[in-house]
DNA sequence: TTGTACGCGTTATCAG
DNA sequence: CTGATAACGCGTACAA
């Protein structure tokens, strides 16, 4: 019996309630939103009724009508890196005690695609959009364009004058490279993230920086680049131990990377510390496990969301509001893949 | 210079182009949209003409008038768990390249928060619902309720008759308790999900089908509850090593929990395979690592996330599309977590 | 305080 | 093939 007698199935709009209770669309419409202007009998009448016919506002309708829809955008580069996931499952939570949902894309760290979720962002009329990906100049201006609050998370955009909260980059870098020195290494290499992301390219450069302003060399054949992945680890992890001359500590852009690497040099007889010092990034959950426990640089997940989600709300409450730049202070997490040279 | 000169930068509707151009809106959206009964050359000239001036249709609007928004909802219980950020990833690719977005909640595997977000799917009229979460038996009457197309994924709902895709549960947890009877274990424990987790409760059944079948008997005392982390597993596994009279074997309800049992064991000097031997269940991408190595049974994500697409996009393009169930079989993958007794 | 009428941007129906 | 117009459901000035 799919769909028997009582086809009476269809949803109720504010027009039939208004209807049902002989009241006009316009009282109903205050009794929803608490908007002034009708007395407190009618409105608790109407809540009641409401209430008992379980008749909830389209908010298709809602926002159309009021040109904005309560969802924010999130577009981050992949999911599974646990520390994406991480500030994912924060930014929701807090939204959402907010009022706000979240529409998540993955760009896949593809600019291209990256450009594209932007510009469907502006057709939805989204509420707003947190940013957490790599991405290149021509982004500020279809940003700067898109006349909706924008918070950038952990990454810097040329130009870009909006909100953005982001860790330490290059400090990050700096203090890797003077654990590793303090322990007495001197040939230090490194992994980096995409050549598009602010985040690794600071790392990068607090990497030279400390390299140069302590006297050490550089070598371009210590360099490698991944894309945040464990299996990309792992495969640089085939080249490196394949070197006939290597250094005694890597710096690596991510947990993930690591870890990969870590289990692809184990894997040819490469033993961490001893043979190999490795410094990272991000302190995921799983950096601390018995067998993996990676001396890494902690990123604040936690303060990270805390503050993106402050940032869009307060440019979402008042229209005036200024940008503001938060910067997150980097802490180094000693653990057991750093070792004295 | 906040707002230059140039204010013109308010977005063109549908009419405003048709204006522009001296056409109909209705030539507008029957060019947009490809629908027939325009002639190709007025359609090529509006496709250029917006192609031109960047326009885009809003979407709210468009989906208010059609009664459906092309996104789909996404409800499962915590995004930072791997599985189902694999799940999550895949399904959004999918979806997007049908032009559908998605929308991810994290129930947090609170039963009255799923129920809730149910209840807001429908004010939203998403275009559909997928749900791989926990929950009772109430969900189902919402479910049948809400008139839009549902896909339950890895989970079984008492009295619901819509499509879904699942892993056979029930034989995963015989397997495991087969692969370790062939190992010569006897005395074999087990850690579950949450109690409202059918998944859980299916490998539960199996496992007490396959102990029974057997001959094993069965104690209380060798059960353990999970939510599913990592920091749990470790807390269990703190309890676990204090009991007196321990199992030689523990089949355990997902990876995460198990690499945190294990982390709590060998932080007490039990070691693993050789004191305890450990199954588990997912099979996500760090329980191959080295140094962890589990012995699990694999769920088939890939697979999981193509069904669960492809039975929503059934649903979505056929109105009368009869539901499917679709069952995955379990695959066992023998790592170093297990070893004769 | 309450109700009326119009706007939000698009699609769909029906004339021409 | 093309164009005017009525929905879609709700918020909100404006009028009563």
């Amino acid at each position: 019996m799919r769909r028997g007698i009582e086809m009476k199935n269809k949803k109720y709009n504010i027009s039939d309630i208004a209807k049902m209770l002989g009241v006009s669309e316009s009282s109903v419409s205050r009794a929803l939103n608490g908007t002034p202007g009708i007395s407190d009998a009618l409105r608790a009448k109407i809540l009641a009724f409401i209430d008992e016919v379980g008749y909830r506002p389209n908010t298709l309708a809602q926002s159309l009508s009021k040109g904005r829809l309560n969802i924010i955008a999130l577009i981050l580069g992949d999911v599974r890196n646990p520390f994406y996931a991480d500030l994912t499952f924060d930014i929701q939570r807090l939204l959402s005690e907010s009022g706000y949902m979240v529409m998540l894309f993955n760009s896949e760290y593809d600019m291209t695609r990256e450009l594209e979720l932007i510009r469907l962002a502006e057709q939805f009329n989204f509420a707003g959009l947190i940013l957490i990906t790599a991405k290149e100049s021509s982004t500020t201006a279809r940003l700067q364009h898109l006349d909706m609050p924008v918070v950038l998370v952990n990454r810097i955009l040329p130009h870009f004058d909006g909100s953005s909260v982001l860790l330490d980059n290059f400090k990050a870098g700096y203090i890797a490279v003077m654990h590793l020195l303090e322990l007495g290494h001197s040939k230090i290499g490194f992994i980096s993230g995409h050549s598009v992301s602010s985040a690794s390219n600071q790392r990068y450069e607090g990497y030279r920086q400390a390299l140069s302003n302590f006297g050490l060399s550089f070598h371009e054949e210590h360099m490698y680049e991944s894309d945040l992945k464990i299996e990309t680890g792992y495969q640089i992890a085939k080249d490196f131990v394949s070197q006939p001359e290597k250094p005694s500590a890597m710096i690596i852009v991510n947990d993930l990377t690591a870890i990969g690497f870590m289990d692809g040099c184990k894997q040819h007889g490469l033993c961490i510390p001893q043979n190999l010092s490795i410094v990272s990034f991000d302190n995921i959950r799983m950096s601390s496990l018995l067998g993996i426990e990676l001396t890494t640089i902690d990123q604040h997940v936690d303060q990270m969301s805390e503050h993106a989600v402050a940032l869009m709300l307060k440019q979402l409450s008042s229209e005036t509001h200024r940008p503001e730049r938060i910067v997150l202070d980097p802490t180094l997490i000693v653990r057991k893949t750093t070792a004295p040279i």
